[in-house]
DNA sequence: TGTACATCAGTGAACGCGCGTTCACTGATGTAC
DNA sequence: TGTACATCAGTGAACGCGCGTTCACTGATGTAC
């Protein structure tokens, strides 16, 4: 037999798995209720306490998720050939894989990352401010970079990771209807880390340009 | 006497005014009710209907008002004098001023913007998809820029209003607290504009760059 | 190993509440003559 | 200008429903001896 605490986290991932699935197909996190949620995980209303306060610390929940499948995201792009040219590429096809495979978790993020309760919002704009840090300590060893400061690096680190999660729900989008949808949003997201690349590699710091 | 009409159109006022504090007060436009609404509004709920069919056909309309201030904002941003040097500042201080003093429909447009029902989502998708296009008629005459495609152009106006939406839930957060909030935004602004535009200074169109 | 008791995840009935929506209405404004 | 009728924005009562939350419970799992 299964233990009394296994059984209980099996519960608790259906619960946040049926969560997760309504985010899926196009319901508002926030309109969802926890007797739906309930339901979905195929468990009586007040089971539900057992394992969360409310529909929002269920929502944090989701959000360590996407934490530590971010942190994932990152391990699997460190291993990859480093060979610099094309590097962009490679990341943002791990990356439109990645998201595809955990739509669910990405549609939560896209929805939530500014429409959320303020704690919800907060707690996703920390993890994308912990990845965008990781990423800067990466870049920062380009030599390309060399004359760009620590705080100018960490801003456009920042800036990319604002700029792919503002894309995501494009590829979510397109994932749910076109067949070859990978290639549109691929070269207009490579397009546009580009031209934030360009721009950090003529950056100087500490001097002000005009326009 | 005020006529039929022009009593009709205040009650609408209030119904989407009403809407528009809810939001500005941190409630989610998502889970705000139509009865709440027309509490607020000072009107008995079967009043709503008078107006509208539900909350998304008053939340389309809101978003109807913010276009207009996008396209009013547009407007005195051209009639601004036009030194190119420190255009950018005065572009950003522009937007502050103006977000600032339509708080409730900036903070309405950053929470539907990824976070409202499809419909909605969409309307304000393409709200901001005019202006970026108006945004690259203007941009394009600068002689810097004249490597560029119009489809790049496109692109780079997109991503520029892109980054704009963005990061306008920080100024609206900010604004709420601190007292100088103004100064640490627009200065993170402009460092991202300003990556973005050194990156399109350098930008040549139909050729690859690798990293 | 077997027994007696403790723990606690999940149950099911019940509650009061605010919700969206319907309906017939009222009375001020508008219109035709 | 005055009268008689039409329009229609706003009213107020009523509905059935799903909501979050409470409570005492059950029975399988865990623990102590």
């Amino acid at each position: 037999m299964m233990s009394r605490e296994a059984k209980k986290n099996l519960t608790r991932r259906a619960l946040m798995d049926a969560a997760l699935n309504l985010v899926g197909e196009g319901e508002n996190f926030a309109r969802i209720s926890l007797r739906e949620v309930a339901k979905n995980a195929g468990v009586v209303p007040t089971s539900f306490y057992r394992h969360f306060r409310d529909m929002e610390e269920l929502g944090l929940n989701i959000v360590d998720d996407l934490g530590m499948l971010l942190r994932k995201l990152m391990r699997s792009a460190r291993q990859a050939d480093n060979y610099l040219e094309d590097l962009t590429q490679k990341s943002i096809d791990t990356y439109a894989d990645f998201v595809v495979r955990h739509q669910n978790h990405f549609y939560f993020m896209c929805q939530c990352r500014t429409g959320g309760t303020p704690a919800l919002r907060n707690a996703i704009r920390q993890e994308l401010r912990f990845f965008a840090n990781e990423l800067a300590a990466d870049i920062c060893q380009q030599p390309s970079l060399a004359k760009v400061s620590q705080e100018d690096l960490e801003l456009i680190a920042q800036h990319i990771v604002a700029t792919v999660a503002e894309t995501t729900i494009d590829l979510l989008d397109l994932a749910g209807t076109q067949r070859n949808f990978r290639h549109d949003y691929t070269k207009q997201l490579q397009k546009k880390l580009r031209l934030i690349w360009l721009g950090a590699r003529v950056w100087r710091s500490h001097r002000q340009e005009n326009v």
